[in-house]
DNA sequence: TTGTACGCGTTATCAT
DNA sequence: ATGATAACGCGTACAA
């Protein structure tokens, strides 16, 4: 059995309630009472019981962190963020997996409520639609709720999240720059928030560039490497294929550019722009060029903003945008070579 | 406040050791009180309090996960492994990121013992050295302790790791039946106890195939793409340099072909070997030859001793070892072109 | 089979 | 400034 705050009473020779407010409340103990039961404490490596702190303060410095696949490599550095910004106020992060299993998901949201967490905050983006996360409004009007890369309207739900669609747009504008005219666009499934925003950026841009859009230059694919191959298969083998190409993830980048250089072509016949900057994929080819989302950041901003809902804090938009910044490396050049530009 | 135990027993009119009972061993009620309780219970959508239980239970289902660093890519597929793992024995985790600081370590372990997780789990090599570890053979008279990849000697620590000496060697062989004698070998720090015995079974692989050790040969840097880089560098730089390469981890054998492509050689003129096989960067470069560690496997195993520790079966073995197996794809070719053989 | 009452380790509200 | 004591919600020995 561990020790209690009872043998701390007993030994210090003071009662139980002077022992509990040199923990919560020091200022309202004398200084000598105070150093003795300190000392006390540390002889006997006294360590208070959190479920009984529980019971009481309803808390346990805990949020419940849902991941819908950690083969997500654009998780692990937000995760990372979020991880060090919540240990910094001394609360954990209980990790749940739910590999894109709706049933999974509200399983783990169940043992959370159980659990007594403190917030909630679910990771990545999100199929649209009532219904998919209707869920998630219900739980919002118990605990607070932050989504990361989505968000949910009408309901007590922050968001942390960065401007996809101007993300997009930056790209697309860069490929312009450099003399791109025919452009594709592998994307992700456009019932997914970010999905669809960034094709919005996609085509903003290119009419404000007056470039025709053209179908065949947008596939959707699952947003991995296996994804960025067979979409840059697909758009190598039309009649008139891009000289340049946004990926809406860096693993799509990345696929895409070995699609590439399996067809023979270089970076410097192809230009490919990934998106998310994970830290190794970047440094992937001597150098991806891609759309910055700065995801440890956005992990810290998810701690913090939850840390704060927590604590009541008013916060005055429910809303926090990142606007995303192109990092330009070397696997984009000036359109020449094999293709039309 | 939320709804009680007492509350079902009020409306439910029974006591609340009826409730009690439905809850924890229905087998002792009748059937039709039990009948009416549970559906009181659903109506109220009762949901017992975690603390109040874990206070007494003195368990809450959760084990601590510490891992050493989120940008190690070879942790997150484990991770998964472990998560799904635990995740059908209705197990939580709590995800503990240390950086590698001894320090922050040592305050998670203390915030998980307040937590009265139960059980912890080490994830990742470490440094060797009793001080370095003196922590964690303490922790391990209190509770379950496991560790990924590492182990410690009398002490209760159970450990699920690799036999990497196995690896190495057998990646070195491969090499060898292609044809090369020049073999480099890029490692991690050697105070870490599984580059150690990589470091014994490359040896060992080469004084079976009777070719001479080189100390040139051997590189000791940090397991990313970074260290990749730079030891390929200064293996490339040698007079003799080799014509093959065996990388102590996935990611040093992407930063290692990024140095060879740098300097115009392709993958037909140096072969080169990863360690560890993580899902994505295995498929880089059209598929890196690499010795798999079956990350996702080892999580899951992992997840099954911890378990069996908790429920206090006999393990016969404290160490569960995997054998590795050499995953060939297309980074390794036989020996010829630029190197001398 | 069911109910009463106590204990788990804290914190909070009173007194003193 | 300090102490006694009642909660917090649940599990369980004991009694009925």
């Amino acid at each position: 059995m561990a020790i209690t705050i009872r043998d701390i009473a007993k030994k210090a020779d003071v009662s139980i309630a002077t022992v509990s407010r040199v923990l919560n409340s020091p200022e309202d103990v004398s200084h000598e009472t105070k150093e003795k039961v300190e000392k006390v404490m540390e002889e006997m490596n006294y360590k208070p019981n959190a479920f009984a702190r529980g019971l009481i303060r309803r808390s346990i410095k805990t949020i419940g962190l849902i991941v819908p696949d950690l083969n997500n490599l654009f998780y692990p550095p937000v995760i990372n963020g979020l991880e060090d910004g919540l240990e910094e106020n001394d609360y954990n992060v209980f990790l749940c997996n739910t590999n894109e299993d709706i049933k999974k998901e509200k399983k783990y949201i169940d043992n959370l409520l159980n659990k007594n967490v403190d917030g909630i905050i679910f990771l990545g983006t999100r199929p649209t639609g009532f219904q998919k996360n209707k869920h998630i409004i219900e739980l919002s009007k118990e605990m607070p709720v932050l989504m990361i890369n989505d968000y949910i309207t009408g309901a007590e739900v922050y968001s942390v999240m960065t401007d996809e669609r101007n993300g997009a747009y930056k790209a697309i504008n860069y490929l312009v720059e450099l003399g791109h005219k025919r452009i594709g666009f592998i994307n992700g499934d456009v019932n997914y928030t970010t999905y669809r925003y960034k094709l919005d950026g996609y085509k903003k841009a290119l009419e404000d560039n007056n470039i025709d859009l053209r179908d065949t230059y947008i596939v959707n694919e699952t947003p991995y490497e296996k994804g960025g191959y067979k979409g840059m298969k697909k758009l190598l083998s039309l009649n008139n294929s891009p000289s340049a190409v946004l990926a809406a993830s860096d693993q799509i980048a990345i696929g895409a550019m070995n699609g590439i250089f399996e067809n023979g072509y270089s970076s410097d016949d192809f230009s490919v722009i990934g998106y998310g900057d994970v830290p190794l994929i970047s440094e992937l080819y001597s150098g991806l060029t891609t759309v910055s989302q700065f995801p440890y950041h956005t992990g810290q901003l998810a701690a913090e903003t939850i840390l704060k809902v927590i604590n009541g804090e008013k916060m005055i938009q429910k809303r926090r945008i990142i606007d995303p910044e192109l990092k330009i490396r070397k696997s984009c050049n000036k359109c020449k070579g094999h293709f039309e530009c």
